[in-house]
DNA sequence: GCCCAGCCGTAGACACTGTCTACGGCCGAC
DNA sequence: GTCGGCCGTAGACAGTGTCTACGGCTGGGC
């Protein structure tokens, strides 16, 4: 296997089972069995090779995204609620690496690269919502809405993982508050609760 | 002055000028004019150092929302809509040192102090939202609308900081994104848009 | 007035980081 | 068979956070 892929590779398992703080070119390089100056062959740069793990996690977002929507067909709330609750599990189960996908402080090097790779996602929400908004009163733009419940998901899913909102309101599950921001955003189920 | 409240407002100043980047014990311990074990003395870790500028920074938060909250009574909701605005302002404007503030990873040695200075500015948002809550349907609790709007108005801090709101919808103020959550939140305005 | 103790800041060492550069070894082309 | 180029090694360098030994200054007890 190329050594540039088992760079990525490494480094994905390692923010996922470790952390951020864990992601040092050297510990990289020494759990890929390589140098420390190896990795400078294929990644100029520390921050490019933490791009390349990023760009990784986005690429995995979507195939979960896309997977489970794939089967069922549904209505586009329906779809909506699937696609949020994907992206809420993927924050909790792969902190560290949902972390580092958004950390523009590290990123800015990469991030055009990790632009095309995460601009599908809003791409396919943006979709749906158009497709879930209600037809009457002016709504506005279907980007607006889309941007707006993303702003309002990624919120959630920080402060879940930091416990927060369990302090806050002893909630032992994200999944009201991810309803909670739907309804909020699109207006109430047409079709009821479930 | 103590060089330990000179050490925070150094460190202050520093985050807000260069971002969390320029944020190193040593850079604060040169820009203070002492060695770089003076720090020691008085914070055991640099991540205490951190934390204790995070604490300003919440202090800050909480005191510009005082002041802004002081003048004019009005309803609840408008005063919702000051304090979420302030907030954002001050996310946007302080950039690096909000960045700094909702950075756990780096603030959990720090986290019970920190708990305490930023815990009354969520009970002050709690109480307004209590007040601004319609009374009609099983309306969930304050708390949890407080945090669901919380959740909301980070996430869409962190994104306009990113740029990605600007991207996806063009936008060139968040403020519409601002009153869209409280509408979202709190149902729409009972005195108008003003 | 002197001396001594304790606080405060200095300075150097250590391990670690990311980057840069000079080097060798191997493999394929001619 | 020889030569060139890719690939990874290894060491140097500046920077970081932490730890420790040291000096200097100040204030209190006699």
């Amino acid at each position: 296997m190329d050594l540039r892929d088992r760079l990525v590779r490494v480094g994905g398992e390692l923010v996922d089972s470790e952390g951020i703080g864990a992601l040092s070119l050297r510990e990289i390089a020494r759990r890929a069995g390589v140098s420390h100056g190896a990795p400078r062959r294929y990644f100029p740069t520390h921050l490019e090779l933490l791009s390349a793990v990023a760009r990784e996690g986005f690429t995995e977002l979507a195939a979960r995204a896309e997977a489970a929507l794939a089967d069922g067909p549904g209505g586009p709330r329906a779809r909506l609620s699937v696609l949020a609750r994907i992206y809420l599990d993927f924050a909790v189960e792969r902190r560290g690496r949902y972390e580092l996908m958004f950390r523009h402080d590290i990123l800015n090097s990469g991030y055009l690269g990790l632009r095309d790779t995460s601009l599908p996602l809003f791409h396919l929400l943006t979709d749906l919502v158009a497709q879930a908004l209600p037809s009457h009163t002016p709504a506005p733009s279907p980007e607006v809405v889309a941007a707006a419940l993303w702003a309002n998901l990624h919120g959630i899913a920080e402060l879940w993982n930091w416990g927060s909102l369990t302090l806050a309101t002893g909630a032992a599950d994200p999944g009201s508050f991810l309803e909670a921001a739907l309804t909020a955003h699109l207006g109430p189920t047409p079709g009821g609760d479930a």
